[in-house]
DNA sequence: ATGTAGCCTCGGGT
DNA sequence: AACCCGAGGCTAC
């Protein structure tokens, strides 16, 4: 398929992209493995169905025609390609100078319309966490609690686990050997909740209506008023009621996973923004209190309007950008020296995994969860021998 | 480089 | 005076 206005780049939060090939990456999603690459006019996909049964497949299973028409409808949906963005970033920048100063660079971006649940477990992981270690959490439920869809270059490739498979009794220890942490609990009981009390029916129909879930019929959704859509508020209100959702969590869900694009999830970064650029952090908003979260995200909805959450996600990226550019630079020098020590070791992933820990402790002074992340299996095979004796 | 929950204190209001 | 209650601070997870 061609863009639908010039290039486009591919930008989310979605945490279970893997790079399966040279400039190919590919995830489980429906039931089956999507994989794209990019060239300079086109964006190429392809699925793989897992094997069929060798039992007589059901009377209303799909034929390999429709699977290809499905596939290429799922990922209009889930690219979220219908509204023009070229035009969405005309109204913005015209209604926002700071905007159109900074969004020049990053063009393209679109919010990805991934599926509720993922997004809420996903986003239930992302409290007080950084984009890695989430990534690894998300990559282990899969691993061990979603199916099997199939194997690319030998890599298994998983779905999202169902609410059902994570509300067994053993998941929240399990989880917690996993490096979960304190998120552990906070899935075992929202797995619970929505899998025997309200059910994924009930996640489903907080969407929008504008932007339902893939393969439902589209219906409108309301006006916007100051703290957005109704539908906005009512599925924001009912998201807080879940153990280990607070407010920003429930914004990033109702963004990325149900659809309402007028929620502005407001975390630190995008709270230096609105100290820097928006003249928040004086006076009554002087640290981002509850009453100051709601204040900040409704002067965006004011902005930007009804797709205040892209614009939002727009000026996010820069400034991570800029971010990520400086903490580069920073580290450089040291990764000359441990490449140096490694030498002793043949594993170069193990490697990169003991750079990354020690880097981190070096910034980091304190505060670290006495987790070890998925990492810490492999780095014992190391260090046991010398822990034991205390224990 | 990053949120949530729970517990505490403080101050205004009744 | 005793109590309620919400806002804001602090901290474990």
């Amino acid at each position: 398929m061609s863009p639908p206005n010039g290039q486009f780049t591919l930008c989310t939060l979605e945490l279970r992209w893997r790079k399966s090939a040279e400039d190919e990456w590919s995830m489980a999603l429906h039931g089956r493995i999507l994989s794209f690459r990019q060239d300079a006019t086109h964006l190429h996909y392809r699925a793989v169905f897992p094997p069929v049964l060798p039992t007589p497949p059901p009377a209303n299973a799909p034929s390999a025609a429709t699977e290809e028409e499905d596939t290429l409808a799922l990922v209009r949906h889930y690219l979220n390609l219908e509204p023009n963005l070229a035009q969405l970033y005309e109204l913005w920048a015209s209604a926002d100078p700071n905007f159109k100063k900074r969004a020049p660079k990053f063009t393209g971006i679109r919010i990805l319309r991934q599926d509720p649940w993922e997004a809420l477990i996903g986003f239930i992981c992302s409290s007080n966490n950084n984009i890695a270690r989430i990534s690894g959490m998300v990559h282990n439920l899969c691993k061990h609690y979603g199916p099997l869809i199939g194997h690319i270059d030998g890599e298994a490739y998983h779905d999202f686990p169902t609410p059902e498979a994570l509300a067994d009794p053993k998941v929240e220890a399990h989880l917690k050997e996993l490096g979960f942490g304190y998120r552990a609990k906070y899935i075992a009981k929202t797995a619970r909740i929505v899998a025997e009390e309200k059910g994924l029916k009930w996640l489903e129909e907080l969407c929008n209506p504008e932007s339902p879930v893939f393969g439902k019929e589209p219906k409108p959704a309301g006006e916007l008023l100051e703290g957005g859509r109704e539908g906005y508020r009512t599925a924001h209100e009912e998201l807080l009621a879940l153990h280990g959702v607070g407010p920003k969590v429930a914004d990033c869900v109702c963004l990325m996973g149900l659809g309402w694009s007028e929620s502005v999830p407001v975390d630190t970064h995008v709270w230096q923004i609105a100290q820097r650029d928006y003249k928040f952090g004086k006076g009554k908003h002087s640290s981002l209190t509850a009453a100051t979260y709601t204040a900040v995200a409704n002067r965006f909805r004011q902005l930007w309007g009804k797709e205040a959450g892209w614009a939002h996600s727009v000026l996010f990226t820069a400034d991570l950008k800029a971010f990520s550019e400086r903490v580069v630079a920073k580290t450089e020098v040291k990764e000359e020296k441990v490449t140096i020590k490694q030498e002793e070791s043949d594993i170069v992933e193990e490697i990169k995994v003991d750079r990354t820990v020690k880097t981190k402790k070096r910034i980091k002074t304190e505060e670290d969860e006495p987790e070890h992340e998925v990492i810490q299996t492999k780095r014992e095979t190391r260090a046991r021998s010398k822990r034991q004796r205390s224990g």
